[in-house]
RNA sequence: GCGGGUGUAGCUCAGUUGGUUAGAGUAUCGGCCUGUCACGCCGAGGGUCGCGGGUUCGAGUCCCGUCACUCGCGCCA
């Protein structure tokens, strides 16, 4: 007999009664009825029964042994008896009579108990992550993490694309996020960079003429977190492809994205492939307030400035006058909801920054507020007749600077639908926002920067770059997004050298600093690069979202906390003085505070 | 860097207007119990109320500071 098990915890049925088998596992739980006792074994397959009787040389010892301790048990398969069926269970119909235990490991009392679903501190999850990892859900998360990587892989590799390693250590990018330096024993005062995505390397692959890349690519950003951002690294199904438009890398993955969905949605409804909505980056902007709609949410949000030019509102009048906007989110049925719902949104609104969100109520037709009150009754119908509201509809109003109206409008927006609950949260809906501006004005720098991806194609190539005002180009630039959250961005990448300097010079910088900067990827350009394109998912997202999870952390095996630490290794940590010097490096401490220290 | 929330037993939480010895469930330990499956019953141990300061006759409760965890803003091409 195997010295630790003959099956596993999920198999023993019915058909194995009679049988003298071993399993292994963890003390799941006990139940103690003084004559008999109870004990569930528990592995990675599921649970079994075992029991000792009264008389049992076993029974002593399993009682005193603490749960999620670890045990060998030999003994015989039994049927449990018509009353004592556990029909929730796999292996409910049987048990096994513990004839040998051999304890493998005793478990300590445990700062975070395993059975049960209890919520538990971050710190102490983190810390025991082990085991944590134990419990059903994070451990059924992290299967199911394996799964759509799995999948994923299947789908890419029968569409034709091949999967390529890419280099960890690599050159610090001047673009993006802020990059994890790592420094150089070799060449002193030199660091590599861990790379923020593998995008210049799948560049260079189309280059090199491999066509069709893909990998499941570790990523790494020194940014601060998020629930839906984790802090240091997160995984890319990162994809590219030559001779491509937008359109063929759109129709290339849409199935493999809606399939995975599909295969992992647990029947709920996903977009279906070939029916993605693709929409302009400026109408999103407009219809939701965000370049990452929930298109589960039913409410469109419309301009409405043209009705303030002249108002009996002031307010209104005067930001429209002053170039600003006025947006409108719809709130349907609210002629019951009291004027405290109207008021609450409101507070929300300026505790979120923002100078404030103005409503109109409705009820049966009858306007309510200071703003229909000011606006006029004629004015009211006019604008409730275009946008086409009910007589038991009210609205609320996002006036400002057009991109502070906008932002409002669609935090607003999500916020109506939550509170009205109009989610129906069991749909996938998956879009592609296209049409991205190439660059944007930078308030801060005073100057065009670009708004998204330095390598990406602008539409209408150097022509557009030497004849437009830069701020109307838009670029060959796409996100996919799913029920709110941006699930992946792409590209058409610029492949024409002269059109890189040219784009860069607009944003300053000359054509000394692309070559220095991009070096590889410039130079790799000038000897026959293939148009091509392609973009990289958020596996983590994906996940998280199949799963029906709030936060990164639920979906991941060692996540740090929101501090990028992580209590479990104890990373990062500080260095021995002899890796110090071996790296040319010095610790400068930071200055302390004021009143710190002596 | 900024703003919000949380912090009371190993863990999950309650704790009234500031008022006597800070409670419950669970876990741990001891006892009882022959069919449970979140078993049940009896008992015991377990507390720097995150930490520091202040107000007060008196602080878990009020005020200031600080730390930890977290959500958001900035940031994240």
């Amino acid at each position: 007999m195997h010295a630790y098990r003959t099956h596993n915890c999920g198999a023993l049925t019915k058909e194995n009664i009679g049988e003298t088998v071993r399993l292994s596992g963890w003390i799941h739980r006990k139940r103690d009825h003084g004559g008999v006792l109870f004990v569930d074994l528990r592995d990675h397959y599921g649970m079994t029964q075992v029991v000792a009787k009264e008389g049992s040389e076993w029974l002593d010892l399993l009682d005193h042994m603490p749960n999620e301790s670890v045990l060998t048990v030999t003994g015989e398969v039994v049927y449990r008896g018509d009353d004592a069926v556990n029909p929730k269970l796999a292996t409910g119909e049987i048990e096994v009579v513990a004839d040998d235990v051999v304890v493998q490991s005793r478990a300590k009392e445990l700062p975070l108990p395993v059975a049960g679903e209890q919520e538990y501190p971050e710190d102490i999850r983190l810390k025991y992550r082990f085991l944590d990892l134990r419990r059903e859900t994070l451990h059924k998360n992290i299967m199911t993490r394996v799964a759509v990587v799995s999948d994923m892989r299947e789908r890419m590799k029968a569409a034709g694309f091949n999967e390529f390693s890419t280099p960890i250590l690599t050159a610090s990018s001047p673009e993006g996020a802020r990059d994890f330096l790592v420094p150089s024993r070799i060449h002193a005062g030199k660091f590599y960079a861990l790379p923020q995505a593998p995008q210049q390397y799948k560049q260079l692959l189309m280059v090199a003429g491999f066509d069709r890349y893909f990998q499941i690519a570790p990523c790494f950003r020194d940014e601060d977190p998020r629930a839906d951002r984790l802090p240091g690294e997160f995984y890319q199904l990162d994809l590219e492809m030559s001779f491509v438009t937008q359109e063929e890398v759109w129709d290339t993955m849409e199935p493999v994205i809606a399939g995975t969905f599909e295969a992992f949605a647990n029947g709920k409804h996903v977009t279906p492939s070939g029916s993605f909505p693709r929409i302009p980056y400026a109408e999103a902007m407009l219809k939701y307030g965000s370049d990452k709609p929930d298109l589960r949410n039913p409410l469109i949000i419309t301009d409405v400035t043209s009705h303030f030019t002249t108002s009996g509102f002031g307010l209104f009048e005067k930001i429209v006058g002053s170039g600003g906007v006025v947006r409108v989110i719809p709130a349907p049925n609210t002629h019951e909801k009291s004027r405290k719902f109207f008021d609450d949104m409101n507070d929300w609104a300026r505790k979120e920054g923002f100078a404030g969100l103005g409503y109109v109520t409705c009820k049966g037709g009858e306007f309510g507020g200071p703003i229909a009150k000011n606006h006029g009754q004629e004015g009211m119908e006019a604008l409730y007749a275009e946008l086409g509201l009910g007589e038991n509809d009210g609205c609320f109003f996002a006036a400002g600077k057009e991109s502070d109206a906008a932002k409002l409008a669609g935090a607003a927006r999500i916020r109506v639908g939550e509170q009205l609950d109009l989610i129906d949260k069991d749909r996938f809906e998956l879009a592609w926002i296209i049409d991205f501006p190439f660059y944007e004005y930078d308030e801060d720098e005073k100057k065009v920067d670009f708004s998204h991806n330095p390598f990406s194609m602008p539409q209408g190539g150097q022509e557009a770059l030497e004849t437009q005002d830069p701020l109307t180009i838009n670029a060959y630039q796409y996100d996919l997004v799913c029920n709110g959250y941006e699930i992946a961005s792409g590209s058409i990448r610029n492949h024409k050298p002269e059109t890189m300097v040219k784009a860069f010079e607009i944003v300053g910088l000359s054509k000394a600093d692309v070559e220095e900067q991009f070096g590889g990827m410039y130079r790799a350009f000038q000897y026959g690069a293939p148009p091509h394109g392609g973009m990289a998912a958020g596996v983590d997202r994906i996940v998280m979202l199949l799963c029906g999870a709030q936060n990164l952390r639920e979906i991941t095996l060692f996540p740090m906390n929101q501090k990028a630490e992580d209590l479990l290794m104890g990373a990062p940590s500080k260095p021995e003085p002899k890796q110090l010097r071996e790296l040319h490096l010095r610790v400068v401490e930071p200055v302390k505070k004021e009143g710190e220290g002596a």
